[in-house]
DNA sequence: AAAGACTTCAACCGCGCACAG
DNA sequence: TCTGTGCGCGGTTGAAGTCTT
């Protein structure tokens, strides 16, 4: 043998297995800066500037972090239990198709061929079992009764497939970083604005875009109540991580650069908590809710925002040269005021209009 | 309450394809 | 044409969660 193709990366230098919040972060704030023009570069770009005494840096396979982006992190993915509307295209298409998950997937947007694929082999495989081997006529007229009706059916009969990754505006949005309502109300660090979210939101979540807000009294539903990350009491002087916030006259913040060890040490701490030091903390900390902190963090008690008029995020240099270790830079956000009477100690969420995807490749 | 079985799904792996030099 | 490189895809794995006994 031997001969086989050369590794992507070596194994024994780059880290696997689950993400971390502050891994994810770290991802997010690279992708936002330098885009993903070249997955296999993104860890060698973020290394020697991630790399400090405190943190190891994103020490992950470009291939990693791409399959983290696509399947996890990226805005428009949409999460939660699939409609019954999606599963009949999942079967019609895979009647099709066949395993062509990631055509599968481009006719469903928001949803990733990975989560198409678990989702065919965990549940509709077993719902159609019986229908196949054993299947009545009652039953087979129903199905094709549901896949008929599918609205979607259009669309892979039109020869135009939707690439699944532009959500053009009059489709129905998804949120940034979207996740199912239960499961948001469930997340530790902003149980108040994830519990706002969910009663706006009432009988149809994944159709309009709850953060999508405009007046101020809206904007005061979703300012995190406690217990918040702006809040915490845990083992770490939050009040002087947090000080590095600054958040600016104008609202803008910057966060911290990334050899600053108290932050991304607090950032990890939150992770890390067990579900004691959470529960102590008198909140809704779930014990497995650590994933997404990062993202309750910066989009909702933060209130990060992009720029859309000045289209903020394309116009930074895709990439910049990087000299040293120690010279890393502050990733720098700005938040935009909703309205003139913009209040600096107000927390704005994010809309998704207000992101100007920048990326040619697929999003 | 505990142990084992089962389920879920994020992440990994290796391959094929496209493309540049 | 050949070779190297990078990306995307589909199959698979295994940790964690849930259910059953």
């Amino acid at each position: 043998m031997g001969r086989g193709r050369k590794p992507c990366c070596d194994k024994n230098e780059v880290k696997r297995g689950p993400w971390s919040s502050s891994e994810d972060l770290k991802l997010i704030t690279f992708i936002q800066r330098y885009g993903h023009d070249n997955w296999r570069a993104l860890p060698k770009i973020a290394v020697p500037t991630l790399l400090c005494l405190y943190c190891s840096g994103l020490q992950r396979c470009g291939k990693s972090c791409r399959l983290r982006w696509i399947n996890y992190l990226r805005p428009d993915v949409k999460r939660g239990s699939f409609t019954e509307e999606e599963e009949a295209t999942i079967i019609r298409l895979h009647g099709a198709l066949g395993n062509k998950w990631a055509k599968i997937a481009s006719h469903l947007p928001g949803r990733t061929d990975n989560e198409i694929k678990n989702v065919w082999n965990t549940h509709l495989k077993k719902k159609l079992q019986p229908k196949t081997s054993g299947s009545s006529d009652e039953e087979l007229k129903q199905e094709s009764t549901i896949t008929s009706s599918s609205p979607s059916s259009s669309s892979v009969s039109d020869g135009t497939p939707n690439t699944g990754n532009s959500a053009t505006a009059s489709e129905s949005k998804p949120l940034p970083m979207q996740v199912d309502s239960e499961k948001q109300v469930s997340m530790g660090i902003n149980g108040g604005i994830t519990e706002a979210i969910k009663e706006s939101s009432s009988a149809s979540t994944l159709s309009q875009d709850p953060l999508n807000i405009s007046n101020s009294s809206e904007l005061n539903m979703y300012r995190p109540e406690e217990p918040s990350v702006l809040n915490y009491m845990g083992p770490y002087d939050v009040n002087n991580t947090l000080a590095d916030v600054d958040e600016k006259p104008n609202g803008e913040f910057d966060i911290p650069s990334l050899d600053d060890n108290d932050f991304w040490g607090f950032m990890d701490s939150i992770e890390s908590m067990n579900s004691t030091e959470r529960s102590n903390l008198g909140g809704d900390y779930g014990a497995q809710e650590a994933d997404n902190n990062w993202v309750n963090f910066l989009w909702n008690d933060l209130g990060l925002e992009a720029k859309e008029e000045q289209n903020l995020v394309p116009s930074l240099p895709k990439q910049e040269p990087v000299e040293s270790a120690t010279d890393s830079k502050p990733i720098h956000f700005e938040t935009v005021a909703k309205s003139e009477g913009h209040d600096p100690n107000m927390l704005y969420p994010p809309t998704w209009s207000s992101w100007s995807w920048p990326y040619n490749s697929g999003f």
